[in-house]
DNA sequence: TTTCATTGATTGATATCCAATCCTGTGTTT
DNA sequence: AAACACAGGATTGGATATCAATCAATGAAA
């Protein structure tokens, strides 16, 4: 297993990912590393990581936050995914065999089954997984690496926006940019791939008030499960906390 | 300014690129934490910035050394830079201004100026330089971010590889590319992107020996100008390194 | 009411200590 | 002599306590 850092460092991505811990949201190390029972230096640690994912950001002297990304953030983010999977796709075209665009169309059909079956939580994560695999067959992990980034950061603006649509699930965009794939029409692939993501980006309306949803040992809480083997600590805290539990501000404002 | 692990984790950087510390070399948590005279957890959320950034690999209860990419690393790494600034070529026909090309051109022209008067140093940064030139003109921070990383672990790929030629110099492929983009030759400048990072890779000779040039202390040293203010440090490790001295191998060796 | 100063809290960093693990050298056994 | 086992040293991963620097918020003074 690799460290404690780097496990903790995925849990907050987790719960960043899962809108537990919302853009704005102050990651205190004290307040951390109490929950996670750790050291600060390990907290520390693992925001680094968090922060270098994009995921968090650290101030000096002031501590980290979640990210709080803007539009012209999120305009970037998308420009840059839209530029891998349309350069994937250019490259899928080339060189994936039978066994690939066998893989691609059979995640769709499992889509469109779990959408059929009224499954829409299996619905939505095979929607996202789509571009994952599709990035996969590429068979090039430093590729996959960024490409897995993007999304992540994708998934945080949707923290920050008003989502009117579930764009991940347009099963008709996923089939038929296989199907023009599949016909060497790579100039149309490309344009929808484009299209695909111009349209997420217009729908966006960034300027929704983020509100604090949750603490951050609330929201870290259902994570903990496997590791949670010191009730001794929750209860010295519920003491110890003294008066600085009442009003707690977990948003950072905006300058 | 940032923090200090920042600061260490960028020479750290520096000095792989440099090549002075190569890939393999061991990059132990005292002796950095000694020459930088700063404690071993400092060091440590460095080495965890670098690694981030694929320049550096952490082992488990082994330590921290310079990457040491494979072949296959080495073919990943130019295919998605290749496919990046295939991208960003793209994008940029469509929306670079008479400006853009203009600062394009002037950069060639101030290389060929470096040639032509011999400076080959100046050329061969400002040939290297081109590329990220070329991505900056974009305007998209996140992208450019992704480039710059994926052009510094090519730039650690050149230590392990003999390098026959100089491809970063190669005027006419860049003054080449700049024409064809003005003209709406979009395809041909994408296949001459892919040509010239195709033509890179087939040169590589990866079982090149890496050998230890420089020991960390002696790699380091030429970026502590500014800060080097502890001569006490110094002569308090040369009499207290003992006999461990001797012989030293800076090399991870391959499993 | 505005400005300034003090105080409290948090971060950045150090030093020291301990446990776990890896490497190595030595000694023993076959 | 070769293979194995074991003990010790060295290094990493981590905890804890402590201190300085900085930010924020409160309260006092003009």
């Amino acid at each position: 297993m690799s460290s404690r850092s780097q496990a903790i460092a995925d849990i907050l991505t987790r719960a960043i990912l899962d809108r537990r811990l919302v853009p704005g949201c102050k990651l205190g190390e004290r307040e951390l590393s109490e929950i996670f029972n750790v050291s600060r230096i390990v907290i520390r640690q693992a925001l680094i990581r968090v922060a270098d994912d994009g995921l968090a950001q650290i101030e000096r002297n002031r501590g980290a936050f979640v990210a709080r990304p803007s539009m012209q953030d999120a305009m970037e983010i998308y420009d840059a995914l839209t530029l891998v999977e349309q350069g994937v796709a250019a490259q899928l075209m080339d060189r994936l065999g039978p066994a690939g665009w066998a893989e691609l169309r059979q995640h769709v059909e499992r889509q469109r089954q779990a959408v059929a079956s009224g499954n829409h939580a299996l619905a939505d994560v095979l929607g996202a997984e789509f571009h994952t695999v599709f990035v996969r067959l590429s068979r090039n992990k430093v590729m996959q690496e960024m490409h897995a980034q993007l999304v992540r950061r994708t998934t945080l603006l949707r923290a920050l926006i008003t989502a009117d649509f579930d764009y991940c699930n347009l099963l008709d965009d996923h089939a038929r940019l296989i199907e023009l794939l599949e016909k060497g029409r790579l100039k149309q692939a490309m344009d929808m791939i484009d299209a695909h993501h111009r349209q997420v980006v217009r729908g966006y309306i960034m300027d929704r008030q983020v509100f604090p949803e949750l603490t951050p040992r609330e929201a870290l809480e259902p994570y903990l499960l496997n590791a949670g083997q010191t009730p001794e600590i929750q209860t010295k805290n519920k003491t110890g906390e003294k008066g600085r539990t009442g009003v707690h501000t977990h948003v950072h404002a905006a300058k």
